[in-house]
DNA sequence: AGTAAGGCGGGCA
DNA sequence: GTGCCCGCCTTAC
């Protein structure tokens, strides 16, 4: 399967209201240095809906970038529960979905 | 085939 | 806490 397939894979599990970040999602792929690759993959946005590619951010809760606009990016999020504070993700700790919960699901 | 760029992370000052 | 710099892997030219 191709890398960027099985990114696709897994974010397509993340939860509405919940978010992982590239490095958690490159742990579920085999390590953490794969999270700039996670980032490029997701850059391509195959499928708009049915990959949830906004439910991915930064390891410190900033948002990251988005490839339609960070703005839009946002706007999702909020429309999710997902509130964005000053560049960061609200509540954060408690909405991230970390590796092991991803292989789980 | 070489090279540069990209939705990043971690470590150190 | 902030900022910088270096390393990493995949894609596109």
């Amino acid at each position: 399967m191709d890398f960027s397939k099985r990114v696709l894979r897994l974010t397509a599990l993340i939860p509405p209201g919940r978010v992982s970040t590239y490095g958690e999602v490159a742990k579920a792929l085999g390590g953490v240095r794969f999270s700039r690759a996670v980032g490029v993959a997701l850059n391509k946005n195959p499928h708009p809906v049915k990959v949830p590619c906004h439910r991915v951010v930064r390891s410190d809760g900033r948002v990251g970038g988005y490839s339609s606009g960070v703005a839009e990016k946002i706007r999702l999020l909020a429309e999710e529960g997902v509130i964005v504070g000053d560049g960061k993700v609200l509540d954060f700790g408690n909405k991230l979905i970390t590796y092991d919960e991803l292989r789980r699901l």
